[in-house]
DNA sequence: TCCATTAATAAAGATTTTCTTTAGTCATGT
DNA sequence: ACATGACTAAAGAAAATCTTTATTAATGGA
């Protein structure tokens, strides 16, 4: 006998066993009308009906209700089945994070983890050990707001400031304060936009004091790394985040051209969310530890280096 | 946890339980190349190979046998519990069939069945006691080959002749056997196409040496049902199935204007095939029984009818 | 050893399924 | 009586799944 419905099977036995559409939708990550949707094809197919519809929440029906305990059994077995599986996985780490965090902070730090973790594979943004496969990532860090998941953390604030290349830090020294950005092009990043307190050239400009015609003006860029190869090139100052730049900073090949305390702390910040299935692997919650570890070193490094 | 590829551990499981991809697609009713894309979808996703594939068959890995009794539980579990809610449906048959057959041969006989069964309810072709469910039918009839599934069988094949109505009979018996056809219009019918064998008016003109200029033309109808508004209004002569005319023959709402041994026998015949999981319901089987037997009946008729 | 056969698979496109959204209904609680 | 919350029908969008075609690989027989 083929097994049709399978989708519509899980629906059910879900807002059975969850008393409600909208919590089995919730579960499953669908909507309550697609929840109702799948119970409703299995019931037109059979004819009967399935559940007693309630304000109060669903119930079985006396037909429903017979064929619950092996419903029950099946998803149990499964879910087990599916657990095992799980664990059973190549020791891979899937990664989907802001492009620059993966590249300027990720990228230099993980052959730290490596080292202490050599059995597991990474994939970052698509490219690392091994290649993207079909599902979703072990987690996910954005530079934004929280989005209320169960295993989500905030990693950093970032402090913003601006940063250039030796050589246009040491031609800036040698000029009086109110002459410092007059002849020199500034460029702007957009990815910092969505946080609305977040400061740019004109704001750092207002703030500071500093005199700029048309602190607007100037070649944008949507990511940090394509900006800091115009940073190396002398082809202007930039605002960015000085979390991502340390090791730019320490290595000498790329300056601070004004005081760290002129700048200011962005009011979103980098986090991480972990699948709540992906979190119960013993490498991805080793890496999860290091994660807010390291994110912590870097939160109060920048405070230590930011203080007044 | 979100058990998703429900799909493909349903494929998975096939696969293991049959020994082979081709044996699974037959099973769920898709190509063996669907049933491989849903368990590489799932091996893609997990960063596991799950089976050994080779030209004998595929065997279960190692990690997928730590989760294979599980997996098979769920599935039994799974089949018990869709088998009691099957069986558990209100008492409705639902048929899909071959139009013209449906109302001509089954409708005038289903009272027949439902004196002797008058909690069955019937859909056929989306119309009758209950509406169209989402779903497979219970069994589907059509004229034509066999399509070799576990629960076909043949019904009976039909005898095409021409058939009139009693006033058209009555003037092509004051004529000549020569001038029998001429003076009167030939309808035709496309529902036979398909039967090489089947015998239009250009074949029963050959066959039986009447004189008729250009027996191929005239009107064409793509049921019989249509076709036979026609006759009764006089517009012309038809040939179609005695098998589904009887009624209409024996009040002498139509007649036939030549000789009953003027016909020939279908190449193809009635088939019926049940769906394996339908057929297990009391009421299908009882169906089945009777259709067979009343088949058998129309069958026996048609060649005693037709006895040279 | 070679060839025929069979099963599996990649890729592309078609088809079907499933989901979201919107608006409405109904029951319950205040 | 009204507000609220859960469910649902319908329509359209998005995603999943399937088919088809061509190819590859393994196996068995000559």
């Amino acid at each position: 006998m083929i097994i049709a419905h399978l989708k519509s099977l899980q629906a059910l036995e879900l807002a059975v066993r969850t008393g409600s559409l909208k919590a089995a939708g919730e579960h499953l990550g669908i909507t309550p009308a697609a929840a109702g949707q799948r119970i409703k094809a299995l019931e037109d197919y059979l004819g009967l009906d399935l559940l007693v519809r309630g304000r109060s929440g669903i119930r079985p029906t006396r037909e429903l209700s017979a064929a619950l305990a092996h419903l029950s059994a099946a998803f149990r077995e499964m879910e087990t089945a599916a657990k095992i599986l799980d664990f059973q996985r190549v020791h891979e780490i899937h990664v989907v994070a802001d492009t620059d965090w993966a590249d300027l902070w990720l990228k230099p730090r993980l052959s730290l983890f490596k080292a202490e973790n050599p059995n597991v594979l990474f994939c970052v943004n698509g490219v690392g050990d091994v290649p993207m496969r079909v599902g979703q990532a072990d987690c996910e860090i954005w530079f934004g707001e929280p989005r209320g998941g169960a295993e989500e953390d905030e990693l950093f604030k970032d402090y913003l400031l601006p940063i250039s290349s030796p050589g246009i830090k040491t031609r800036v020294s040698g000029l009086t304060s109110a002459e410092r950005l007059e002849g020199f092009p500034l460029l702007h990043l957009d990815c910092y936009r969505s946080d609305p307190t977040a400061i740019g050239w004109p704001q750092w400009v207002n703030r500071y004091g500093y005199r700029k015609t048309a602190a607007e003006r100037g070649i944008r860029y949507a990511h940090v790394v394509q900006a800091l190869e115009a940073v190396y090139s002398d082809v202007g100052m930039l605002i960015c985040g000085l979390a991502l730049v340390q090791a730019q900073l320490e290595s000498g090949r790329l300056s601070l051209p004004f005081p760290i305390s002129q700048g200011a702390w962005t009011g979103h910040a980098y986090r991480v969310a972990f699948r709540e299935s992906a979190v119960r692997r013993a490498q991805v919650g080793q890496f999860r530890s290091w994660l807010l570890d390291m994110s912590g070193e870097t939160a109060a490094h920048l405070r230590h280096q930011t203080a007044a």
